[in-house]
DNA sequence: TTCAGTGCAAACAGTTTGCACCGAG
DNA sequence: CTCGGTGCAAACTGTTTGCACTGAA
């Protein structure tokens, strides 16, 4: 499954503000030690692995990076998801569904806008994409009477590479 | 999980065929025997539960009813899984995944049109959406040279029912 | 009669839980 | 020193696979 930054395409709506890997790492530190929370080893392990991957990372892939930034000091599975799924509980990170059955995370963008995916069926490779019309619905959803909205969008089938080699 | 059919709302696009459960249930069946497989008991109470259900059912609801169906003869979860699948290579069915883990399947509509789901998040009622604008960034997806395009899209929430009380 | 379809048991994958130890604050 | 956090092992859940038997065509 190769991967790489992907290029912005034109369904973008706003010039995002992309923060840096290095700044949101920082940032989640600092609002981890400000909720309270111990700054452990694999905890900062697991926010550098997550915030230094562009695109999202499973939590397999996540164990991997943070053995290889750990070296001889560890970190077990069981905390890649007791610490993931409390980071998302912070708003550090959020939950990325692709209909697999594995778990992927990516860091949140302290500005509080979502973006949604584009998974090439033929390579794998996972596209950040920013969709107006949506937040558009929502907002009928919301005038109609329905409340604490939020919605999960993913598009599949051939990015243009695939599609031109074979 | 109490579900009833689900009011249309305003974000409908085209007026839908809506197709009953019986003549899907007969069109299942015929296009089971005219693909060249076997109409067994099974079979024919899997399609029968899930062509009935208002809602899409889980495999585990989909095998209960199918019990029920079938009374002294039984129906192997195993079975449940394997013919759904294989309904849903057939384009019988659409399988649903709402992220929680659990495969649910619904009856596919003749017309082709499929749509997406709208879940509250306090009373689990699933409610089916028509969604126009996402057709069109697909169309834009397109224009960009993607093929074989699909997507996912969930809503969640709170309905207005459950958002009135309480 | 024949082989697709089935039931049963066992394997699997991803995730969660229980519990005693450990180390950041 | 304390208790939140961790590692290890074991349980769990939904799903898949292997294999011999069965029944629809």
């Amino acid at each position: 499954m190769p991967q790489k930054p992907s290029h912005v395409h034109t369904l973008s709506c706003k010039s995002q503000s992309h923060t840096a890997g290095a700044e949101l790492y920082d940032l989640a530190l600092t609002r981890l030690k400000d909720g309270g929370f111990k700054l452990t080893k694999p905890r900062m392990a697991l926010l550098k692995a997550v915030s230094s991957a562009t695109r999202p990372f499973s939590t397999e892939e996540i164990f991997q990076a943070s053995k290889k930034l750990l070296k001889s000091d560890k970190c077990d599975l069981v905390t890649v998801y007791r610490s993931l799924s409390r980071f998302q509980e912070l708003g550090l990170v959020s939950q990325i569904d692709l209909g697999d059955g594995v778990s992927r995370y990516e860091m949140n963008d302290p500005s509080g806008h979502h973006h949604h995916h584009f998974v090439c069926s033929r390579c794998g490779k996972i596209e950040p994409l920013t969709l107006c019309e949506l937040e558009t619905q929502e907002q009928a959803l919301k005038q109609a009477g329905y409340t604490g909205l939020s919605h999960r969008l993913e598009f599949f089938g051939v990015c243009p590479p695939c599609t031109k080699k074979r």
